[in-house]
DNA sequence: ACAACCATGTAAGTAGTTACATGATTTA
DNA sequence: TAAATCATGTAACTACTTACATGGTTGT
């Protein structure tokens, strides 16, 4: 469960509201770590009876508005997590129970639905290089930051291309007769 | 949600118990969608309710062991599902959070955790190549059945090498001195 | 008889999702 | 003052996890 510590590196890197935090999460971090801003508002509560956040209401701001910033306790959990193990994070993925199914079934509908799935990763995939060419772009910033946050990104354009290859594939055998039918 | 699916696709193969289910699935299907047993009894009641399987106890099996098999609804059901739009599948890995804390908290312990995660990838990349060494070696049989299955199991592989990469990625950027600290 | 193990299940809790409710501030 | 919208929150639900309980069979 990892929403705590991507809260508490969002706040790190700037405070804000909790819905603030919800569109920068829908923006960038979210990609990695999607989260609802229901999730954020009780999670963001729970950060603060721990007292790893602070709070305050925003006097300018709208109706019960209040900007959220991390503490040193946040500070010090968040150095105590990154030196924790690691658990492996588990694949699930629907794709890969429907081609086993497709496999076992014999021939279906399955086409239309990969297709629509390469679109998607697809769409992900230009919506990340936008973001590589607006921030990374330009090579003179070698800072580690900047670097850790490129190899991020980077991730994520690499999930989808192996997507958008595997589907492909997967596509191809759909398509192809099955020998047996011959 | 593909449990109930997942489940109706290892039936279609072959009927048995809950228990033998679990284990299949720990061998299979169950490195691309986890489930613990307990899991899996609730959704083959819940299955059954729905009339997609049945079960009979087995008479010379231990206890209370019933053996269930998938039946013509249940394989209806299968055939609507394939043909059904994919959700696709929210990325969420700890592992992309705690780069991106890395770099908003500075130098940290993060390191090891990352070379201890690259290992138990590697173990991983080992355990499914011994799978593809046993199975899909011989090229004899070139049925979509056959080339199904193998796609999966090559999903695996090249989702715990991509992960491989990018862990050793991470951490020749966390070996390097900042720029900024020198 | 009793230990070990096979097989199924219950109970309690956490994480996440979906739909809806409420309060406050602009804007028309 | 009514509508729109910003901001936070409640409630109910599903999926999943963890720990434990139960009942039966086999081997000693």
């Amino acid at each position: 469960m990892s929403l705590p510590h991507a809260l508490l590196t969002a706040l790190i890197e700037r405070p804000g509201s909790g819905l603030e935090l919800a569109e920068r999460f829908d923006r960038s971090l979210g990609h990695f770590w999607h989260a609802t801003h229901q999730q954020i508002y009780r999670e963001l509560a729970r950060l603060e009876d721990a007292g790893w956040v602070a709070s305050e209401p925003v006097p300018c701001g709208r109706g019960r508005k209040r900007s959220y910033a991390i503490c040193d306790l946040g500070r010090t959990e968040l150095l105590r997590w990154l030196a924790e193990p690691t658990q492996p994070a588990p694949l699930r993925d629907e794709l890969m129970v429907r081609l086993r199914a497709a496999a076992a079934v014999g021939p279906s509908d399955l086409a239309a639905a990969i297709a629509q799935r390469v679109a998607m990763h697809e769409a992900k995939l230009a919506l990340y290089r936008s973001f590589e060419h607006k921030d990374f772009a330009s090579c003179t910033d070698t800072s580690r930051e900047h670097r850790l946050k490129h190899l991020v990104l980077q991730a994520g354009i690499r999930q989808e291309q192996l997507w958008i290859e595997l589907a492909n594939e997967a596509l191809a055998i759909l398509q192809t007769p099955d020998v047996r039918a011959d």
